[in-house]
DNA sequence: TAGACAATTGAATCGCTCTTCAAAAAGCCA
DNA sequence: TGGCTTTTTGAAGAGCGATTCAATTGTCTA
């Protein structure tokens, strides 16, 4: 952020602004909707009027796709940060099972993928972003099970890539499920549910070891 | 339907009317999403003005959550028919898992479910009829579950209640990618997909013998 | 068939949203 | 500091959507 001399934030560089709007865009989908949300809420969300989020964003549609778009960018990006580095493809797979899901059912970045699914049966571009996240996310997974393979820690219940839809698909569901508040499913059942599966497509006991917190 | 001595469809009773703008609803929400829809969208599908919807509707916002709820309904209804009558819990399951699968990417039915998804974190009725038609989802095949292994049809790998849960998990799921069109992924490449754990599940080779057409 | 009732229309009103644009404010640089 | 550019505001106008309601039309019944 710009900072005049007395602490107070200032205006802003073109790029700067735009990054701005794309937060408040992400913001204001989230509480209005992909399809809900308008222009008056994205300026208010960013402190500006609509005016000026014009001025860098002449047409809503734009900045909204831009949102989604960065939204699920770092949404893929974070899931491989928390791998990085990581041998264990049992630890990789637990990790990776785990950051796909939403942390509770406010989690923005997820509450921002759910946002397209409606919408992506109606419009092109939407559709294309998160079938798009869907094969990347199939990706990750089937490397993961293949090294698996390779190294003997995994003894595949069939084909990879098979298994890896499966993984993605289950997430994707339970993400939905934490969003709208299971009374029961929440994200730690939600982790055991898709192991439930991951254990006996790869014959390997996988361990939930919770790196954060304990098991309720 | 109500006609008169011309065969012209002429002004219907109260029930009637309000189960064709539930439909004429149906019909928007499709076109414009849960949140996108107008007063004006739902008078057009139904043939009317405006004010003629708000004479039995006089809150649009109960009007959709009518919608929904019928749409819900028949669904899960039309999935119970189904199977209704047959025996073979492995036969059952097959059917059972075809039937929570869009035909196609303009399935209404499934198109109206998954335009909630985004929805139901935003707003408690909605989150409320989906986590209900979850959970009741889950009690069928549950009951298929058990039945079929007080039977010996199957052996399941692991408790009956997660398995459910995560084969309509993988329903929802592929729900959505097949109405986002997804190129490779369509209802029967889902059902392999699903089968595919369903058999490890369950230890039965279940065969996906589709009644109606040859895949693809 | 007259009268009562139910359903629908169409016009009028209100408020909100988008869009445009001139003016103002803030930053930049010589 | 003074002038130039970039960014933001605020007001004005056009248009749309929800809502209300008097008038109209169709239906039913006695």
């Amino acid at each position: 952020m710009v900072f005049d001399k007395r602490g107070i934030m200032t205006r802003k560089g073109r790029a700067d602004r735009r990054l701005d709007l794309i937060a408040a865009a992400h913001r204001a989908i989230i509480r209005y909707g992909t399809e809900g949300v308008h222009l008056n809420h994205v300026a208010e969300e960013a402190g500006l009027t609509s005016g000026a989020v014009l001025y860098h964003y002449p047409r809503l549609g734009e900045l909204l796709v831009d949102a989604h778009h960065a939204g699920m960018e770092r949404f893929y990006e974070q899931r491989l940060k928390r791998i990085n580095g990581m041998r264990d493809p049992a630890e990789k797979l637990v990790v990776t099972i785990r950051s796909g899901l939403p942390h509770g059912p406010d989690d923005p970045d997820v509450r921002l993928l759910n946002e397209l699914g409606g919408a992506a049966a109606r419009n092109r571009m939407y559709a294309l972003l998160l079938t798009t996240l869907y094969d990347r996310q199939v990706s990750l997974y089937q490397s993961i099970l293949d090294t698996g393979a390779a190294l003997g820690t995994f003894t595949l219940t069939g084909d990879a890539l098979v298994i890896a839809r499966n993984l993605v698909a289950l997430e994707d569901a339970y993400g939905y499920r934490i969003t709208a508040r299971h009374p029961v499913i929440g994200p730690e059942e939600a982790v055991e549910l898709i192991l439930a599966y991951a254990r006996i497509a790869t014959g390997n006991p996988l361990k939930a070891n919770n790196p954060l917190k304990t098991s309720h």
